[in-house]
DNA sequence: CAGGATTTTGTAAACGATTTCAGTTTGATG
DNA sequence: CATCAAACTGAAATCGTTTACAAAATCCTG
C-alpha cells in the first residue's frame, strides 16, 4: 500500500521505494511511495570478515586462493562463512571479473531426446570446468532466439552455443563486437566467419537414398520436418532431393510433406503420403520421432514394415534401437558432439587455438525397419 | 605467459592480473604477473548517456520507466542505445535492485519427457512475468542438489522450484533464511513447513492396483524406479504394497525390482521378474519409460499383451497413447502442475497469499495395455 | 506575465565483490 | 640476536546500475 512521507527513506532494506508521485505542499516536497516488502539482509563478504575479525580481502583470498592465507586464519574465516550461510554474490562477482563463469545454450525445443542429451552432455562439461549453463529455447523462431541470446548477453554469458548456422548476421557480428566466443552446433558447412562443431545433414541424409535405391526403391518419399526457419530440416530435404536426382528421379509435391516434430503430426502426414496416386515404397523421416509416428500409423495402418514399406529415421534416438521392428536411422553422436562444442568454447575462452569447424561423423545404422521394395506395384501388404 | 613489472599495471582491461609472485628487489617490489587476453569494452551507461548527451539517471529511465521521460529525449536516447548495441548488464542491475528477474529449477535429471515437459511448461510461463528460468540436474543425487541450490543462490535467483519433497531440512531452513520462495513441486503430502503443488503418489499407485485386482489379478509384480534418494518413486512402491496389504496380498521380494529410468533396464527387470517361480499376471510400472520397456521386452519374448500379462505404467508421456497396444497408464496433467507452481513462486513474490499446497488430480487411463489375468496359470502366451 | 504547481532531468551514493599495491608479520640464517 | 627475504594481510578503488533527492524547466492560471 502506497505510503505518504516527507523523505523517500532510502535503506538497503527497502532499495526499492519507487516514487509514485512528488507533491509540493507548502515549501515541503512530499512523496508518495509505494513500499514493498522488505528485503531480508544477506550476508556480505563485510560481515563475514567482521564474524572472523579479519578484512574483506583475506576473505576473498580464503575463497578464490586459498592457498595464499595461513592455515589458521583460513579456518577461522571457514568458520564464519558456514556459521552467517554466506554466499558470495554471482552479480557483484561478475561485475568486478567481467566474466561470470556461466555459458548460454538456445536450443530450439527441449522436448525432443536428442536435445535432452545434449543438455546433459553439456551440463557434465560445463561442470567440470566450474561454468554454469543457462538454457533458453525458441521454438524454432529466429526471433525468439535473437531476444533469447540478447538476455543471455545481458546475463554476462561467457560464451555461446547455438543449433545451427541460420543466425543472422547481425546477431553474429554483435555477438563478436560484445566478444562472446560462439559456437554453431550441427550445422554443416560452417560459414567462413564463423565456429562450428557439426555434420552435412544433406550428405548424411544422401547416403540414406542412395541405400534404399541399391536396395531397389524407386518411389521414395520423405516425412520432413519444418524447413522454415530450420536449415538442419531444409539441409536433410535437400540431400534426398539432390541424391534423388542423382539417380535420375525426382521429389515430387506429393512426395514431400513437412510435419512437426511430434508422434500425431507424423502420423497423419504418413497417411497423406500414401494417399499419393503413387504410393511410395519407402519413407525418409526427417528425424526420429517422425519416424516413430510413421511406424506406429503404418502398423495400425496394417501395413508391413519393412515388408510393404521401408522406414528411415534420423538421429538414432535410444528408443530407434528398441522398437520393433527396430529403426533404421543415421547415428549421430549427440553426446560427442556436443562435448565438442563445449570444449570450443572453453579452448576459446583461454585463447587457445583449435580448428574454426570440426566435421563429425553420422553413419546410416541399418537395422529392421527398412528392406527390398514389394514385389508387387502397390506398397500395401 | 607470466610477465615481470615493478607495478603491476591494473586497468579495465586487464582486470585479472593474477599475480603469480611478489619479490622484494633492492627496495623496490618486483611483481610477477600472468597476463590473460584483453577483455574488450563493453559500452556502458555512461558511453549511452555521453553518446545522447544525457545523465545515466535519464538513460536508466527511458530503458526501466519509459513514461518518465520526454518523447524526444526518449527517441535520442533509444537511438544511441542501438547505435551502440547497449545491454544493460544484468549482474550489476541484479545488485542494485537486490533481485535478478531469474528463478531456478532442478530436476533430477532433464532426459525424460516428463520433465522436457515441465521445462517447457515452467519457462512459457516465467517468460511472459519477465523471468528467466535457471536450469539445474542433480542425476537423483541430493548432495549434488544441495549444490545445485546453493549455486542458484549465488547466482541471486529470486525464486526457486525443486521436485518432490525430500530435501533436507537444513536446505530448506537457509533458503527460508534467504527470503526465496521455494516450491515443491509433484510431492504430496507437502510437509507442513513448506510449499507445494504435487499428487499423493502412493494413492495413485493404489488406484491402479486396485484396478488390476478388481480385474481379478492376484500375482501383481512392480517394476519401481530406484527409491533411494526419490520420494516419488518411494510413495509409488509404498501405494502398491498398501494397496496389496488392504486387499490381504503382499509384495514378496521376487515381485519387486528397481532399474534406473530407461528402456534396456526396465527390459532386464521384466525379464527379472518373469524369471520368479510364480510368474506375475500384472505388472505395474514406476513409470512411462520403465512400462514402454516392460512392453517391448514382452513382445520381444512372444508375451501377449495384455493377455498374458497386464503392464501399466505411470505419466502418460506423449507415446503411451501411441504404441501399440496402448499403453494404461496414470495421466499427470505435467504442464498443468508446473505452471501453478509457477504461478505459487510468482505469487509468493509478489507477497500474494495462496494457499501453502495444493493438490493436482491425477487419474488412471484405461487403455489396451491392460485387462484380465489369464486363464491358465503360466502367463506365456 | 507573475507566480505557483508540476514535470523533467541531473548528481551522487549505494549495491557486494575482487585485487593492486603497500605495509606488516613471520621465518631463516649467519 | 640482527638482518633480510618471503609470506601474509589490509585499505581503498573499482566494476555498471538504479534512484533519492535537489535543481531546473515547463505548464497553467488568473
Amino acid at each position: 500500500m502506497p505510503v505518504k512521507a516527507t523523505k523517500p527513506a532510502y535503506s538497503p532494506d527497502f532499495p526499492y521505494n519507487t516514487l509514485v508521485s512528488t507533491r509540493k505542499n507548502g515549501g515541503e516536497n512530499e512523496y508518495i511511495l509505494a513500499m514493498p516488502a522488505p528485503v531480508p539482509a544477506l550476508p556480505t563478504i563485510e560481515d563475514v570478515a567482521r564474524h572472523a575479525g579479519v578484512s574483506t580481502a583475506t576473505v576473498s583470498r580464503v575463497l578464490n586462493q586459498p592457498d595464499a592465507v595461513r592455515q589458521g586464519l583460513k579456518a577461522q574465516v571457514q568458520a564464519s562463512v558456514l556459521a552467517l550461510g554466506y554466499v558470495p554474490h554471482a552479480g557483484a562477482r561478475t561485475m568486478k571479473l567481467r566474466r561470470s563463469g556461466t555459458l548460454g545454450a538456445i536450443f530450439p525445443t527441449i522436448d525432443n531426446a536428442i536435445f535432452a542429451k545434449a543438455i546433459d552432455a553439456l551440463q557434465r562439461r560445463l561442470a567440470e570446468a566450474g561454468f554454469q549453463l543457462l538454457i533458453a529455447t525458441s521454438d524454432y523462431d529466429p526471433q525468439a532466439e535473437e531476444r533469447q541470446a540478447l538476455t543471455m548477453l545481458a546475463r554476462g554469458v561467457d560464451g555461446l552455443l547455438l543449433c545451427g548456422c541460420g543466425q543472422d548476421a547481425s546477431l553474429v557480428e554483435r555477438l563478436r563486437q560484445r566478444g562472446v566466443p560462439t559456437v554453431h552446433v550441427m550445422g554443416w558447412p560452417v560459414p567462413p566467419d564463423r565456429i562450428g562443431v557439426g555434420f552435412d545433414n544433406a550428405r548424411a541424409m544422401g547416403q540414406v537414398v542412395k541405400y534404399l535405391l541399391d536396395l531397389g526403391h524407386r518411389r521414395i518419399a520423405m516425412l520432413a520436418g519444418i524447413t522454415r526457419d530450420n536449415d538442419r530440416a531444409a539441409a536433410r530435404v535437400r540431400g534426398v532431393r539432390e541424391a534423388l536426382a542423382a539417380a535420375g528421379l525426382d521429389l515430387p509435391a506429393a512426395r514431400l510433406v513437412e510435419r512437426r516434430y511430434g508422434l500425431a503430426p507424423a502420423r497423419e502426414g504418413l497417411r497423406q503420403l500414401l494417399a499419393a496416386k503413387s504410393q511410395p515404397t519407402a519413407v525418409v523421416c526427417g528425424n526420429d520421432v517422425l519416424a516413430f509416428g510413421a511406424l506406429l500409423e503404418a502398423q495400425r495402418l496394417g501395413i508391413a514394415v519393412p515388408g510393404a514399406l521401408s522406414i528411415v529415421g534420423f538421429d538414432d534416438l535410444e528408443l530407434a534401437a528398441h522398437v520393433q521392428p527396430a529403426l533404421t536411422t543415421v547415428r549421430v553422436p549427440a553426446e560427442a558432439m556436443w562435448r565438442c562444442a563445449a570444449e570450443r568454447v572453453l579452448a576459446a575462452l583461454q585463447g587457445s587455438e583449435l580448428p574454426r569447424e570440426t566435421e563429425i561423423e553420422v553413419a546410416l545404422v541399418v537395422r529392421e525397419s527398412s528392406g527390398p521394395p514389394p514385389k508387387r506395384r502397390s506398397p500395401r501388404a
